[in-house]
DNA sequence: GGAGTGATGACA
DNA sequence: GTCATCACTCCA
């Protein structure tokens, strides 16, 4: 039984600060056709928000490079980029165009990790910078449910230390709570 | 607990 | 051109 397609997330969705996005985006989902043609949808379970210049655990906080340019975008495209030089990341660009922040997807379903993450949907550079649309290969559904606040965990940030203790700890991590 | 891995950015 | 750094995962 596959998990019904639902109305594709609007521009306007991401075009929001990075922290209402993150939140407005778990339990929605993240859908993706597969190299050989088949659609794959799962619900967003785990994301992390970065948000803006001034967010030192953000890549763009040290300037635009060629690399963060794309953080610079209007929200709604993707952000890819290497890590450790094994594994993808996955972000998704929001706020406006000039305000650089991202929402870094941790975990789907039941894959937990973004390198995971990527794996699975066989996401990779071939993706960065293009939008989240349905043409793209790459694109958000809204999948009509609707979390409470007391399904939403908020926990600091994972692998961000050197970003300093004030950022380090701030709880832009945010996930479903295990409903079982 | 620790190594692998390579793009990226800083510096010369 | 070199060098250090890194939003992770896997294996011991």
């Amino acid at each position: 039984m596959a998990v019904r397609a639902g109305k594709v997330l609007p521009k306007t969705f991401f075009r929001r600060e990075a922290l209402v996005v993150a939140q407005d985006l778990l339990g929605k989902n993240l859908c993706r056709r597969m190299p050989d043609g088949s659609i794959v949808r799962a619900p967003l379970t785990e994301v992390e928000a970065y948000i803006g210049p001034e967010d030192k655990a953000c890549h763009a906080s040290k300037g635009k490079t060629s690399r963060t340019a794309v953080m610079y975008e209007p929200g709604g495209v993707f952000y890819v980029y290497l890590c450790y030089g094994v594994h993808w990341l996955l972000n998704i660009v929001t706020d406006g165009p000039g305000h650089p922040a991202a929402v870094l997807v941790r975990g789907v379903g039941q894959t937990f990790g973004p390198g995971r993450v990527t794996k699975a949907l066989a996401v990779d550079k071939s993706m960065n910078a293009l939008p989240a649309v349905r043409t793209s290969g790459l694109w958000l559904e809204d999948s009509g449910v609707e979390l409470s606040e007391a399904q939403i965990e908020r926990t600091p940030r994972i692998g961000i230390d050197y970003a300093g203790e004030y950022w380090a700890k701030q709880p832009f991590r945010l996930l479903i709570k295990d409903t079982a």
